[in-house]
DNA sequence: TCTGGGGTCCTAGGACCC
DNA sequence: TCTGGGGTCCTAGGACCC
């Protein structure tokens, strides 16, 4: 085998509750859950018994009775997560963060400073311990696809090193769910036609997997099933879309409850947009009935917008187009709002977006100028006295909020 | 009172262009 | 028996990831 196993992927074990179990001793050891309404993580103690992420906190009650919620330390989990990637970014640049709690690097480059990269992740995993206090699983390998089961297979608290002679050995006899791009749907498919572990998918003819899965995930699946796996560690990627959802319980589809919902989803994210100079062409609204079926509809623009209230309109309009499609849908459970087709970069400074020039000339008024100039200086007063100073928060809006806006940030990827 | 929130990528059909 | 064909963009839906 020419190569060797130099990719190290990284993973804080049930990160969120390993703080708060952290920060508070008497948890340690005890199922607790993050969050209240809804289960935004659980302990391996609470796992145990089947608690969930994403679940609501009712139905982990009735799986766990003695479940302990806490609210979560929203700046503590963005701290300590940048800090165990700074350990990872001690040994080599070539780091790509996945989120908050994981990432991948290659360590090829660095071994002759400290080590085989066996070492180099025990000595990741014992300065995560040493100076941050929570558990890390690192899987070593010679791809992105393997490190990342291997990390899986480690967990919890472990290292798993996959020798490059050993490798379909180690990956053929574990379950298809293992692998990346492989969820419920496709493992029902799998197991439909006596397919549960990776070594049978990789003797599966090319052609009834690609007629199975589709062409893309077949190939994927097929290269990944023999550790084929061409990725590597890319440590500057650019987000193509932002957007923000709020599930709103169920809420009559009338304007009052609409349109204060779009306004603050669209201020979150233009906001997020207009700080990153990064305006983007396609508007996609989704709206999810009260039998939780969704539908969507988008926009594709000439130019590219990041004013608030433009967003605010464009989404409002898509929406209702959604109900002159769906007249018999009265109840909503769900509003979203997404960017996409973002531009690099806008320099502010010397050019205007051509959204509000073509506003402006269209409208034959200077409204989106102004509204530019409204944008940026709510922008400032926030900048200076916090994000509540003024605008259009779901607190001025009346809104009720399943999920602090903290913990969403914390999901929120660098644009 | 059934089901959070922020993302990526793929597919299929249609419009349009050369 | 019928049909040109390839490329690109847009839209809607869906699977998957953390």
């Amino acid at each position: 085998m020419a190569d060797s196993a130099t990719i190290l992927h990284a993973d804080l074990d049930a990160f969120y509750a390993s703080v708060e179990q952290l920060l508070s001793p008497s948890l340690r050891g005890k199922p607790i859950a993050v969050g209240g309404g809804v289960v935004l993580a659980a302990s391996y103690e609470a796992k145990a018994f089947g608690v969930r992420g994403g679940m609501p906190g009712r139905q982990a009650r009735e799986l766990c009775p003695q479940l302990i919620f806490v609210g979560g330390h929203f700046q503590e989990y963005q701290r300590l997560g940048d800090a165990a990637v700074k350990v990872i970014g001690d040994f080599t640049p070539l780091v790509e963060r996945i989120s908050i709690d994981e990432a991948f690097a290659d360590v090829a480059g660095c071994t002759h400073l400290f080590g085989s990269p066996p070492e180099i992740a025990r000595a990741i995993r014992q300065r995560v311990r040493a100076e941050l206090g929570l558990p890390i699983s690192v899987g070593v390998a010679r791809t992105k696809h393997l490190a990342k089961v291997a990390s899986q297979v480690a967990k919890p608290d472990g290292l798993v090193v996959v020798d490059p002679d050993t490798e379909l050995e180690f990956l053929h006899h574990l379950p298809v769910e293992l692998m990346w791009g492989v969820g419920p749907v496709t493992r029902a498919r799998l197991a439909k036609i006596g397919v549960l572990t990776i070594g049978q998918l990789a003797k599966l003819p090319g052609r009834s997997l690609e007629r199975l899965l589709g062409p893309a995930a077949g190939k994927k699946l097929a290269a990944l099933a023999w550790n084929r796996d061409p990725r590597e560690i890319r440590s500057h990627r650019r987000a193509r879309s932002a957007g923000a959802q709020s599930a709103i319980g169920r809420k009559p589809a009338e304007a009052r409850v609409i349109r204060p919902t779009l306004l603050h989803l669209a201020d979150r994210i233009a906001t997020r947009l207009r700080a990153k100079s990064r305006p983007g062409r396609t508007v996609t609204v989704r709206v999810r009935f009260a039998d939780l079926r969704s539908v969507t509809r988008s926009v594709t623009l000439d130019a590219p917008i990041f004013a608030t209230m433009i967003l605010t309109e464009l989404a409002e309009g898509l929406v209702r187009a959604i109900f002159a499609d769906y007249p018999d849908e009265k109840t909503i459970s769900l509003l979203a709002i997404s960017v996409s087709h973002l531009e690099e970069h806008w320099d502010l400074e010397l050019e205007l977006p051509l959204g509000l020039r073509d506003e402006a000339r269209r409208t034959g008024s200077r409204i989106g100028m102004a509204r530019w100039a409204a944008d940026r200086a709510v922008d400032k007063i926030r900048n200076r006295f916090g994000r509540d100073a003024i605008g259009y928060g779901s607190a001025a809006l009346g809104l009720s909020r399943s999920v602090p806006d903290e913990f969403r940030k914390l999901a929120e990827k660098d644009l």
